[in-house]
DNA sequence: CGCGGCCCGTGACATTTGTCCTGCCGAACT
DNA sequence: AGTTCGGCAGGACAAATGTCACGGGCCGCG
């Protein structure tokens, strides 16, 4: 096995663990990091500049959400596998992942062999996800709110009032409110703060 | 320097950074990690059984936060360092770590190679801490917030009502709504969602 | 001792939030 | 052509939230 080495870009904002994975993964020696990135905007052209066969993403990224640009990835530099690498397995996240075009989804609990394993056999187009969580985002059913619910719902997150809403989505007073009374239906929730985390832990925003 | 390595401990919940911390400190050959730990309420028993020259500890864990632990060490495992290692540089967590006895005190943010070089600092007794933050923390002031304004904060996190928060704390809704109103009084703020966050910010909680 | 701070509680009040109903518009699908 | 769905908005109402003024008790400090 001495082929070229499977060329990884690497997508985290947080320093210490993306300097630490790239380090383990350079010492494994099929495999080689040719690109690090710390947010979400700076993926596309890191990767139509150095070619890799494995993206390695976070979803939480300053910039731009790792899901959107694995869509990216997809469309513009298809030869390259998308494999996500998340704190949180939400159901939502697998979902929206796998119709981003994503081969593999690991969650960063579990054990730092596994990724390389992953990366392997992501590059063999083998789909890589935890079966308990495949089930669950199967259960779960698709994501209910709709487009300006979501963003009222965000809008609201840090402690916003239904005025601050307003102006921040160019909306009417009584449009956010029903708008999120929607969403607190839609979730089975009593309150916006309710709602807000309902549909963080579904991965529906 | 053909000394015995630095024996370090490591707490840490996130799976995949604490065994890529892990293997990438055991390459060091002046260190080695005799004992790894994902939960707060773990730390000390791991402690007395190794008896680490060095902890490294996360803040947010669960069982038990990372501060409090320092605070047992010192009193438990006097001859440890504490090093604190967090994803957030908050004013009020440094305060609260320095007051614990720690040692130092790392964001997770930047590079890896700042670590080990942390950890031999603090073993000499070395106080270790980024100078930006450390002006912001003084200038921060004290935390203002009592004891069971904290509580009432903590309790209305998940989107309590004044009800729920009541019950859970065995306070009459009165008296809760007194205290989160002053709460939002001492943060600058104009709701419980926002004295939350800016107390979250402060690392008053 | 008086003073201040924290704890806990009540009642009244204004504001905000959440619900429900109504309506109009355009796009998509049948 | 009709129906459904999403976006947008207004009004009316009940409930939750936030503010304020006022009590009491306890403790520590000068």
């Amino acid at each position: 096995m001495t082929d070229r080495p499977i060329r990884v870009l690497l997508a985290e904002d947080q320093g210490m663990l993306r300097g630490a994975l790239a380090l383990l993964l350079g010492m494994e020696d099929d495999i080689e990091v040719v690109a690090q990135v710390g947010a979400g905007d700076t993926i596309l052209d890191a990767a139509l500049a150095h070619r890799p066969d494995v993206a390695l993403l976070d979803i939480e990224l300053p910039g731009k959400s790792g899901l959107d640009a694995a869509a990216d990835l997809r469309a513009r530099v298809p030869d390259c596998r998308v494999l996500i690498l998340t704190t949180f397995g939400r159901p939502g996240y697998l979902r929206r992942a796998m119709e981003a075009g994503a081969t593999g989804f690991l969650v960063k609990d579990g054990p730092v062999e596994e990724l390389a394993a992953a990366i392997r056999r992501v590059l063999a187009d083998e789909t890589v996800v935890d079966p308990a969580l495949a089930t669950a985002a199967l259960s779960a059913g698709p994501n209910p709110l709709t487009t300006r619910e979501s963003d009222a719902l965000k809008a609201s997150a840090d402690g916003a009032t239904v005025a601050d809403i307003a102006t921040r989505l160019h909306l009417s007073e009584s449009t956010v409110r029903n708008y999120l009374s929607s969403a607190i239906g839609k979730t089975g929730t009593r309150n916006r703060t309710e709602a807000l985390r309902e549909a963080r832990r579904q991965g529906w925003l």
